[in-house]
DNA sequence: AACTCGGGGCA
DNA sequence: TGCCCAGAGTT
């Protein structure tokens, strides 16, 4: 390891001194974010599940949506799950909205309801790892419990000047070392936010403002004239091209939906019927779209158009999306929950069905398309009641 | 120690 | 299109 480490894992001075730089700075600096104005437990818990491997701006809304919608505990657990992923639809890594629900339950069978204190018992709950329980309860309560996450990699990666892939196993084992020796004996919650504030804010991927960093003198990578080089870049991932089929089936002012079974992707979330097909929307498309869904579903359709394509990722895959619009002809289609869990629903009810983005965006085309048809003459008695869509961005 | 989980935003 | 993001859980 480099001298510099050694020195801030030694010193206690200096690592005293480091924290009160930091934290000084994070003083005046500290950006208004709305789970930095609570030491609510829960409130906190939720803001971390969220923030896992989501931006910040991004998580704000969500937020408030959710603990608007389950302010305690209580309500989240006794929530319908197809609630909770709606509230979450559109940011991602379901499997998280799933396992905090998972956990509420836990919560509330476990603790009596009361988010647990003790480390062991955080981290025994689903979803929560040794970043995760570290911050709530260091945020929450002070407790003394390091966190290392994506902004603090970087920061301690360039306070020590560490050549290695910080994702290795060793580094990590390091920079978990150096989080636990800089972190004070007091206000640690705060300092942890600091440290990740830094790295968002000042200590960024490219081009970090050094020029107004509070510990700028005794960064590693910055008397090497490393910073730019530190940490070492990952390799970049390899996408694998996917070509889909996604199928409207209409029947009335009813469309055909299915729930995304374990296993599959967006497991929970319902969507069109999907499945992988050719790259092109040829006759021969269509042919193979109509057998598909009789073999797979058993419902006969004729397709009426190629409704629009799509592009969009899903972790290391780039999907081709095409969407064709069909007909209902023929075919028994269990109306019930029971696996494949098919759905035949109008457009109305689709905004309170927890839908993966595509199957989002397919319904705002649908919605679209209907206002165009809609002739002055064929006016139906006005609905009494008028579901407001989330947001969509 | 890698790999996967199957996401989405933004320049 | 490439890079990044307040990681967790498996193999």
């Amino acid at each position: 390891m480099d001298v510099p480490a050694d020195d801030l894992l030694r010193s206690a001075p200096l690592r005293r001194k480091l924290a009160r730089s930091i934290l000084t700075w994070f003083d005046g600096a500290a950006r208004d974010l709305p789970w930095r104005r609570t030491r609510d437990l829960y409130c906190i818990w939720v803001s971390e599940i969220m923030l896992q491997q989501t931006q910040v701006a991004t998580v704000v809304g969500y937020y408030e949506r959710f603990l608007a919608a389950f302010p305690d505990v209580r309500t989240l657990a006794a929530a319908d799950e197809a609630r909770v992923l709606r509230l979450w639809e559109g940011l991602g890594y379901y499997r998280r909205a799933r396992q905090l629900h998972a956990a509420a339950k836990q919560v509330v069978a476990e603790h009596g309801g009361e988010f647990p204190r003790s480390y062991e018992a955080v981290r025994a709950l689903p979803g929560i790892g040794r970043y995760t329980a570290g911050a709530i309860l260091s945020i929450g309560l002070d407790q003394r419990l390091p966190i290392l996450e994506a902004n603090t990699i970087r920061v301690l990666s360039r306070l020590i000047a560490l050549r290695d892939d910080p994702r290795s196993t060793q580094s990590q084992l390091t920079l978990w070392s150096v989080a636990e020796a800089i972190l004070p004996a007091e206000r640690c919650g705060a300092f942890n936010q600091a440290l990740m504030e830094l790295g968002s804010e000042i200590c960024t991927p490219r081009e970090p403002q050094c020029a107004t960093c509070p510990v700028a003198v005794c960064c590693a990578a910055r008397a090497q004239g490393l910073t730019k080089e530190i940490p070492l870049a990952a390799k970049k991932t390899e996408y694998t091209d996917l070509t889909e089929t996604a199928v409207v089936v209409r029947r009335g002012n009813k469309f055909l939906v299915r729930q995304c079974q374990p296993g599959e992707r967006w497991a929970g979330l319902w969507d069109f019927p999907r499945f992988a097909s050719a790259a092109v929307a040829d006759e021969s498309w269509l042919t193979s779209a109509r057998e598909h869904l009789a073999s797979w579903l058993g419902v006969q359709i004729e397709p009426i158009a190629h409704l629009t394509t799509t592009r969009h990722g899903v972790t290391r895959y780039r999907i081709t999306l095409q969407v064709l619009d069909a007909r209902y002809v023929s075919g028994k289609v269990a109306d019930d929950l029971a696996p494949p869990s098919l759905r035949w629903v109008t457009l109305a009810e689709l905004a309170e069905v927890p839908l993966c983005v595509t199957g989002r965006k397919i319904t705002g085309l649908l919605a679209e398309k209907k206002t165009k048809q809609k002739s002055p003459v064929q006016k139906k008695p006005a609905r009494t009641k008028v579901k407001r869509a989330q947001p969509t961005r």
